[in-house]
DNA sequence: GGTATTTAGTTACTTTTGGATACTCAAAGG
DNA sequence: CCTTTGAGTATCCAAAAGTAACTAAATACC
């Protein structure tokens, strides 16, 4: 038996999924907390050099995208070499004391969750 | 030139990268909100249930990966046929007020995000 | 006593996402 | 001319996420 689209849809109403859906990939939340902290608009390099490791085109695609739900704005100068600049919309820096929060949760039980992690490893040793 | 291994472990460090890319998958949050919202253990179906639309095997892993960082207990009754509870701990507990701050945001900014996702939508017609 | 049911989980397979690399555009510098 | 520069595309490939079908083992039903 076949789905349909409209099985898949279903849930792609319900705004929770929808919009936490976005942070489900692996740098929109980063951008976002660095663009928060830098107080002025910052130049697609300098974004890709801070974070080090995204590469063009997951840098590109997560900006359009957060571009796209209105997060970010691009402002883009028609100059040669290319300058192009992005900043936190009012929506976008709206969510940032919650994921501020999750940041700050990560740091404090970092140390709790590595060693759940490598005790869990170990307990899986011990079975197989 | 080829990179190694340490290259990619430079960000491994970093708290908030790991413990937010753990964010980073489809269901970890959901599975959260939803142990949550219930004030009991639930069992293994009744979460899958719930949410509706995941498959067995990505509830078993997501499962599975929140126990292993241990936000989550896993209590398993040796009877046939199986019944397995889960429920969170004091540590996915104390992650709670803000994962349920995003979602309050979620709700409250979904509207704005689906226009501005419209218009962007539109904007790209007229150029290409 | 054969068969369907129930539950948590596994296996094998397919699809989607992410990443490495090379390429583009258009002007300025040597 | 030929290279450099910034912000991307285009293409291809590997890794991750997701799906469907299967398993075990006791019980209930017929």
């Amino acid at each position: 038996m076949k789905k349909k689209l409209e099985d898949y849809d279903l849930h792609a109403s319900c705004p929770i999924r929808n919009v936490l859906d976005r942070f489900g990939d692996k740098w929109s939340i980063l951008v976002i907390l660095l663009l928060g902290e830098h107080k002025t608009a910052m130049r697609f390099n300098e974004v890709a050099q801070t974070i080090g490791d995204i590469s063009q085109k997951m840098l590109t695609v997560t900006l359009r995208t957060l571009e796209a739900d209105g997060m970010v704005v691009r402002k883009h100068y028609p100059e040669i070499p290319p300058r192009v600049e992005y900043e936190l919309t009012d929506l976008g820096k709206s969510l940032l004391p919650y994921i501020n929060g999750l940041a700050q949760w990560a740091v404090k039980n970092y140390d709790t969750i590595t060693k759940s992690r490598k005790k869990f490893a170990a307990r899986k040793q011990l079975v197989s």
